[in-house]
DNA sequence: CGCAGGTTTGAATGTCGTCAAACCAAGTGG
DNA sequence: CCACTTGGTTTGACGACATTCAAACCTGCG
């Protein structure tokens, strides 16, 4: 597949189904490019907890995540394991260029993926100057976000923790709006937010229930969260 | 200063007194750009524990780690500090279109600076796919560096941290030779290791008293780390 | 109803943090 | 030259917080 065959796609037309939820990737690109886009991505849902295979597989490709959260991970030797980041809709998954290292991207909650395979993204890259900024950009994003949880992993209680996680969440999912009191789903459970914590499943647990008494959040279900005061969550999280 | 003005340089004169430790930044340049590079280039010094002020700083600039180390690092508002990265010659340190984050650079041992305005080097990125490249690649790297750290962080315990914290200044100051014994001076007091590893100074003293009872390590000065067996130390690290 | 998976709670243990003192090397001044 | 300070490191005793092991508890589902 060369640029040239690319750009010969006739009719400019865009990804219909998740068009809206593709700032990721399709913010910057011309008409034309956007029909490129179109012709080549392939849909797929996939059930939590199903591997997505995206990073350290050979044969690639990259992806929107238009619904639904990611899970990305690492394993010790001896099982081991830490969450290294999630990703909400409308992430881009996958990278360019890629060092291999050994993470593994797994579906937390339902998920919907908007797939684009590694050559056509590549093509698309090297003829935009904006796309090739916002890869960089968004790389950029990721750092900030590993190292400002690299303090939490070293330097917060256990409480401080999961609140800011659900502080966490809560940016992501209910629209990153500042106003109390905001009301969200998990996307993970118990497990997955101690493998993202550095703590146990039991320690969440009883943390989950301290922040409960403290009246920070109120839960039913062990799924839906309820935050009346994100200031004062905010202040618990260090 | 405009591009034009940039490329007016006459003579391809390359940053002389750092230019083998300029990998960084100079590897993709044509002659005409390292003269540019040279001509604009300020070479400084710093003391352990000078603040270097490259991020969250307005008038900013980027630099090239020449010799030393240098500790990036973020602060909770009651004082808890986390180290989240280091810096080893010959890393490019500041950020291109950085959205600020509150992260502060320090001189962590002597440490020897070439420093590049931000116009400056931002034009010679404009006009150099390679070297978007490559800061792209740096960036991804310095990504991968924080997320293997986190496992570190949360998932191993007090001695595999020391260890793991001593594999890694092995591997950048050492030449990355794989051969044991390895010897190296720590750029690190026991302080600084300990905000790196989320622990307390006595943590890392008597972990570190460990390693060196079970004869992973021998150390003389506090500072003059020897391994006699590197493939022992990374199973102890975890 | 009863099972299965995930969650919560309890009691005991252990690792790391806190507080405190001793140690050590280098530098200063009498 | 030696006493004294200073900053960093090491070691010890104790306590707190998170883990471990174990049991009880939901919630959804066959």
């Amino acid at each position: 597949m060369t640029i040239k065959a690319l750009n010969d796609v006739e009719i400019p037309q865009v990804c219909r189904s998740c068009s809206a939820r593709h700032d990721g990737m399709c913010a910057s690109l011309t008409p034309a490019e956007l029909g490129v886009l179109a012709t080549h991505t392939r849909h797929t849902h996939h059930r939590p907890g199903e591997a997505l295979a995206i990073e350290s597989d050979e044969i690639t490709s990259y992806a929107n995540v238009t619904d639904g959260v990611v899970k990305l991970s690492r394993v010790l030797r001896d099982g081991r394991q830490q969450l290294v980041g999630l990703q909400f809709a409308p992430d881009l998954m996958g990278r360019l260029f890629g060092t291999e290292s050994p993470i593994t991207a797994e579906a937390a909650s339902e998920v919907d993926l908007c797939r684009v395979p590694k050559l056509v993204l590549e093509t698309l890259v090297a003829g935009s100057n904006e796309l090739k900024r916002r890869l960089l950009d968004q790389s950029l994003q990721e750092l900030d976000e590993a190292r400002e949880w690299m303090v939490t992993l070293g330097r917060k209680t256990a409480a401080e923790r999961v609140a800011s996680l659900l502080l966490l969440v809560a940016s992501r999912t209910a629209g990153g709006s500042e106003a109390s009191p905001v009301s969200f789903e998990l996307p993970l459970g118990r497990g997955d937010m101690a493998d993202f914590l550095g703590l146990t499943i039991e320690t969440v647990s009883r943390q989950i229930s301290k922040l409960r008494n403290e009246g920070l959040v109120t839960i039913e279900n062990h799924r839906h969260v309820t935050v009346p005061d994100l200031a004062a969550l905010r202040r618990r999280a260090g």
